[in-house]
DNA sequence: TTTATTTGCGAAACCGGTTGCGTGTTACCA
DNA sequence: TGGTAACACGCAACCGGTTTCGCAAATAAA
């Protein structure tokens, strides 16, 4: 094994007795080289299996063609669906991704915004945690001049890019959807009440609710902890309190899919007969649950794709990000967890 | 907006009229610099946010505190836990991972390896693409000195480190469970005949197979092709034809579960009466799939791990990689899918 | 007090590629 | 043939930390 790739621009420049510069200039195709020197250079580079040193490109251009992505989760269908969009992307304009993962915690995501402080990434695209409260160590990381696209979850005063879905319109439909197969008591489950996007959900959903002179004295938003036992638990007493047990249920995150779906079977609760569910989610087994589960699928894939072309080109062009806002409509996929009648295969 | 960060360790030693390298010393609790004069250097640092740059520091030391992971797919439930176990790794060790997807594609595989040579990583982490044909790419990156582990899909003849499942141990459970379940005539479904560790899980599965007498003219492992149509196409057509259907069907990765799934429903036959299916999965809904799915899980998590301490470990400590092999067993999980009483909720 | 030793810091080279400027050569035109 | 411009390349500074070496002052030992 050999040590090091001893190859640097010097070891060219000896060996066909010019000057770095002049090999730095040939390398880069330079008008001021001519074509002979340029092909004995490219020739004595390919020969010695000259790479061009990263640190030291890099710290004259200030640039490393790097991005951050930053996810509260990867072992998740949007999520990971995003990141592949993004990726399609940056691979075409010859950006590398660097991936960081905050687990939701709010502590966690601000030790990567230090990291990413030393220039080591050229732009960033985040979904934030779900316990963001506080936001400026994003700020102070826009401060140095590192420009910033929001995906999905995004903070709202903060201006700069962002990729999301019709939040709004979805819950709606979501709501809508629900009431059209005859609910008569229709929950939301939430994990956040910070998240913007969520409470946009939860507005489409009061609106079609309302709409309906649906209006349930007690609440009908619930926040869901996504800690295991206490998950279950929580749904377990909401489905089982006769008072509070609802016929119709919008889950706003597919994490917490699992724990309804076995709640129900440990409770007996049938689904769609005693209980329709429609859930945000870009599971493909959907259609293979049992029963089938109906969706608000969120173009995961184009979302990740709209983030990333808006980033590089806030990289290469300079372009402001102020007021770029991207909104990529969710769809209704309807199956039988959320139908009147139970048939299905 | 700040153009830039400005704040250099110049700017320090500036500000208190002291001396480049004095700073430096001073910022990495060199001993031969006063406390006196280490306080004064920690103050006006934190004072100017200053944050030492990537590119300068890594022009010197050759260390980017970066490692690539190198994945087929990432919308993939046993990648992206694998990257989640990696992730916890790397970021207690202060590693950064920069993400590269090949689509199981050999050319861009190559690709990426090419952009690896320019010390942008201190270290591989590869599951390579299922058409390797060859593996000329990933030795040149290893003599320049980058350590390099394989996890899951591994090629054979390069030594170094390397962490996967007991794929004969499996393939050879898989096939003993179906027998066990009265199979008669048990298939393998495969994607690439090139991939070691399906090899290996094929030699378990046959090993099952004979033990139990069942040595069938016919090839019993099938190439799967991948692309969406033909694979529908080549799953219905093995599964109509009365010569050749089987009852038990191993299959050897995750997403050929939707086409067969699809294909039963299809043509109407029933799982598990009609066809036991067992598969190598490491879904999180397969207990809701209807019928629940049995499935091989491998520990997909503890790989990324595993593989990611070894790389810090050769990178930090030189430790040599050559017969560093880490098994880790994978669960047979048994559900619906694959028992002879078809009861399930 | 003299001689060793330690302590604290500055000067400068270095990592490897980039770039502005200057210079020598050739070519072209008047 | 003199003057000018285009051409091709070398030189050296620069990016921002790191590290070696050397020196002076302070302290310790003789």
């Amino acid at each position: 094994m050999i040590i090091q790739n001893p190859t640097t621009i010097k070891t060219i420049a000896a060996k066909l007795g010019i000057s770095k510069g002049t090999v730095s200039k040939a390398l880069q195709d330079s008008h001021e080289i001519s074509i002979a020197t340029k092909n004995r250079v490219l020739e004595a580079a390919s020969e010695l299996h000259y790479k061009p040193n990263h640190f030291a490109s890099g710290l004259k251009s200030r640039k490393s063609k790097a991005i951050a992505v930053i996810v509260p989760e990867i072992a998740d269908s949007f999520f990971s669906l995003a990141i592949k969009g993004i990726e399609t992307i940056t691979q075409k304009k010859g950006y590398h991704i660097n991936i960081y993962i905050t687990n939701d915690q709010i502590s966690k995501e601000k030790e990567i915004f230090k990291l990413l402080s030393d220039g080591r990434v050229d732009g960033v695209l985040i979904s934030i945690c779900r316990d963001a409260t506080c936001s400026d160590h994003i700020k102070e990381l826009m401060d140095i001049g590192i420009p910033l696209v929001f995906f999905d979850r995004a903070v709202e005063n903060i201006e700069t890019g962002r990729v999301v879905t019709d939040d709004f319109t979805s819950g709606y439909n979501a709501a809508r959807h629900l009431i059209e197969q005859g609910c008569k008591r229709v929950c939301f489950f939430s994990i956040s009440e910070n998240l913007s996007i969520l409470q946009k959900r939860v507005e489409g959903f009061k609106q079609a609710l309302s709409e309906n002179n649906i209006i349930d004295a007690c609440n009908n938003v619930y926040q869901i902890s996504t800690d295991g036992n206490k998950c279950i638990e929580t749904i377990t007493s909401l489905l089982s309190d006769p008072d509070l047990r609802p016929d119709g249920i919008v889950i706003s995150v597919e994490l917490l899919t699992i724990p309804i779906y076995m709640a129900c079977k440990a409770l007996n609760i049938s689904i769609p007969e005693d209980l329709k569910v429609i859930c945000f989610s870009n599971l493909q087994y959907a259609s293979l649950l049992s029963p089938p589960l109906t969706t608000i699928t969120q173009p995961a894939f184009e979302i990740g794709e709209q983030a990333a072309s808006l980033i590089c080109s806030a990289i290469t062009n300079n372009r402001s990000l102020k007021n770029e806002k991207i909104i990529c409509p969710s769809r209704l996929d309807v199956r039988n967890s959320s139908l009147v009648t139970g048939n299905w295969a």
